[in-house]
DNA sequence: ACCTGAACACCGTTCAAGT
DNA sequence: ACCTGAACACCGTTCAAGT
């Protein structure tokens, strides 16, 4: 009757990781607001009280996963960033990307937008938005020298296209528009931001 | 001894607004994690079970919230709207109405478009959206007739400007640019959205 | 019609004690 | 080093009963 040995070992192994992958797993299929430590340590099969051990409190975990967004994120960018691809296929590609990820991990991006991280974790977070914003950053100082932007301050202009494409995304995140319609008019909308609404 | 009448009557009186006016200055104070319908009730002066009786849930407060923030919001820009005003300066003044809405509002407008509404509220919130939209929309056609806006489907022009300021503002809530930063920069982003990125 | 008080089923966090 | 179990101070929601 003793033969099968408890099938849940004292330790864990990784209950960090299995935290975090949990939390994830809730945080897309039920949202932010469902996401309790008590539910993850009992899905996973440890005590409440575990969690304690490798998060210091509820935003920790959630900073955590904040951070592995960005990261996750910031890989996807570099990937679209490729030498020799015209200047509006590139951005394109860019906020293709971006809007793709922004709606397969809706709740995920709202935590990494939230303004409430731990001070401590707050310059790592800046940091992780900071260097997804250079290579954009880059692509518009080239295109300045070949004359295919205009000129000015390389940061601004980054700006005014990274907000549009960023309040792009936000309208498909709030239901204002939907990630098909976003996406089908991306070319278009990327034009746009290009030329203008002015008649040339 | 018993000269003083309790100094809280049975009845409130308004305690329906009473609510929504105190869960607004714990969301502008403390962010909408600290607001709790019990100490709502506690400070307000009033059992724990009493709200219940005008909210049918937190939800439904939230939303409820989230609907005068749309009124108000709908009201500033409906008096931005003003008619003789050259197009450059109207939209800016149009942006300059939602940042700053945005910026004295941040934990109100994250409510507005949190997107977990009940579908019941789903509806009446998704037109308060829609309102504010067609006066922008609106000036857009009409600039589209003075030759001052490229043809084309004026809801797609006014998706591209629209987007352009929501993202702006985006990105001063999550703390990526100052507030400060925003507004002195808004004439020439503005100047950007109406005449392009790329030289003409 | 409106509110109270008790009850229920949850939380997050802490901490002595166990392995 | 890592985890448990009990305890504490909170929640939101419901419902009989009070005014």
């Amino acid at each position: 009757m003793t033969l099968m040995p408890h099938s849940r070992p004292y330790h864990h192994g990784d209950l960090r990781a299995a935290l975090l992958i949990s939390a994830e797993r809730t945080l897309r299929e039920k949202g932010a607001a469902a996401l309790s430590l008590r539910e993850l340590a009992r899905d996973i099969g440890v005590s409440h009280a575990a969690p304690g051990r490798h998060f210091k409190d509820k935003q920790a975990l959630l900073d955590a996963l904040a951070m592995t967004g960005y990261s996750r994120l910031h890989q996807l960018l570099e990937e679209a960033v490729v030498p020799d691809i015209p200047l509006g296929p590139h951005i394109t590609a860019l906020a293709r990307v971006y809007l793709t990820f922004t709606v397969e991990n809706a709740a995920l991006v709202e935590l990494m937008y939230a303004r409430k991280h731990d001070p401590d974790i707050d310059a790592p977070l800046a940091d992780a938005v900071e260097r997804s914003m250079r290579s954009f950053v880059r692509l518009i100082e080239d295109a300045q020298r070949r004359g295919e932007i205009v000129a000015g301050d390389p940061e601004r202009l980054t700006l005014v296209a990274a907000a549009g494409i960023h309040g792009l995304a936000g309208l498909v995140t709030t239901g204002a528009l939907t990630a098909d319609a976003a996406l089908a008019g991306l070319d278009e909308h990327i034009h746009l931001i290009l030329h203008g609404l002015k008649p040339r």
